[in-house]
DNA sequence: CGCACACTGTGTGCGCCATACACAGACCAT
DNA sequence: ATGGTCTGTGTATGGCGCACACAGTGTGCG
């Protein structure tokens, strides 16, 4: 239909040509900025990434990209299609459980991968190619159950939210050399114990007294969690079949 | 011990006073300063939030603030800890259900009431008086379950994670005056009825099949994902229990 | 065939940001 | 009373996103 109502960005990572162009070709297309801003981020950190910089990486002045892009919003979502790639196939797997744990893995890797996604910010649900086949073989991974579309939708989210916060705790806290890490979770527990007194805290003194890892990174960690979030769609699902 | 590693912030959010101190008497407190910074980002969404604009708010000039936060993630601490306040009361309450559910409540209550919040970069697990006093509140709730205390720690992580996830979706996208927040729903599922078609991305078209809302702000949605959430726990409740 | 004009990359400049640093005055312990 | 420490101020720096005017480029149309 009217795909002129589309943002420029989006237009131009579906591959959707306007119309014919006079003028200068253009020197490069917006994959290009997206992974010289990736580069950047994946090196610094998302505050590494700046229209001068990633100017300057791709050699030409800052004011060029915004011939490519009206904003700096729109270099984010150029930036997570292009990391996020496309998602693992799963046409092999068994059963639900299996694709959708293979779908959360994969969706992890990526955020460890690339930990600046984490502090990407959202202001509209995704259009981008990548980002609609990731939610397409999401939402497939519950083909055989019994789930209604919007009960899928609601599943991959939930599993989507998970493995985003759960990521995001470990990756926001502990993006540092791993010695490093391990010391600041010490530190951390050091300060959590003088801070969170029995008397008050008995709840965070009984955690604590346990010789855990406080925060861990800590895949066992991960698939702990999933599996609760799966065993609960899992009654969604014995709750449908009836 | 030596609270002196303590950052000056925390020192202060838990009224750990310092030795007594020659010197002009300070012109108000951190807690001032994060009222302030709050009504700003309240207004205006976190980009308001500028170390000039709450100094302006306060009738000072913006390098007074430094004498209270060393840096402006400083303040983050101190508007998270003064917008959250303290957590709902859960003595009466008769199973954990009830508890939790009322906390997660609370915990979307206070993420609606200041969107802003999700959009706070955190760096390091919270010590603040406040959230520690949450954290105690989502871990007793599960006191009288089987659940060890390293469980009971993952149990309440995986409910604060599905808040903020699930209100995130809706608070970042959605925080725009009703009408306006319509049409962007609106546009947002002709956008993906243009984009997803049938034969690439069949699930995606299901779904858009059923008339809902795609991104919803509807309560209903809320407590069907924590209800899944909360079967999730029941079922390793019930796998300690023997 | 040529030319009008849309389009590309450049240069300059604006207003805002966080924060470093030097300073003047205020107050408490001695 | 006075020394030293703390408070708030003034000034300055380097970075940021982006608006705008401009010069050159190449294509479709006359």
């Amino acid at each position: 239909m009217d795909e002129i109502e589309l943002p420029r960005v989006l237009q131009q990572l579906w591959g959707i040509e306007g119309r014919t162009r006079p003028g200068p070709k253009p020197a490069f297309q917006v994959g290009d900025i997206g992974r010289a801003a990736i580069k950047l981020a994946d090196a610094g950190g998302l505050s590494a990434v700046s229209m001068s910089k990633v100017a300057a990486e791709l050699g030409v002045t800052t004011m060029a990209l915004y011939r490519y892009v009206e904003a700096k919003d729109d270099l984010y979502v150029v930036m997570l299609d292009e990391a996020f790639g496309l998602p693992p196939d799963v046409s092999d797997a068994e059963d639900w459980q299996q694709r959708i744990t293979t779908w959360a893995e994969a969706f992890r890797a990526a955020l460890q991968e690339h930990p600046w996604i984490l502090q990407v910010p959202v202001f509209e649900p995704p259009l981008s190619p990548n980002q609609l086949v990731w939610m397409e073989a999401g939402l497939r991974a519950f083909e055989d159950t019994p789930l209604t579309p919007s009960d899928r939708l609601s599943a991959m989210l939930l599993v989507n939210i998970y493995v985003r916060g759960t990521t995001g705790l470990s990756v926001n806290m502990l993006n540092l050399p791993p010695h490093e890490a391990a010391a600041a979770g010490e530190r951390y527990a050091r300060r959590l114990r003088m801070l969170a007194t029995p008397d008050r805290f008995p709840a965070i003194t009984a955690t604590l007294e346990q010789p855990q890892e406080f925060i861990d990174n800590d895949p066992t960690e991960f698939y702990f969690g999933l599996t609760t979030v799966l065993d609960g769609v899992q009654s969604l699902i014995s709750r449908r079949a009836t």
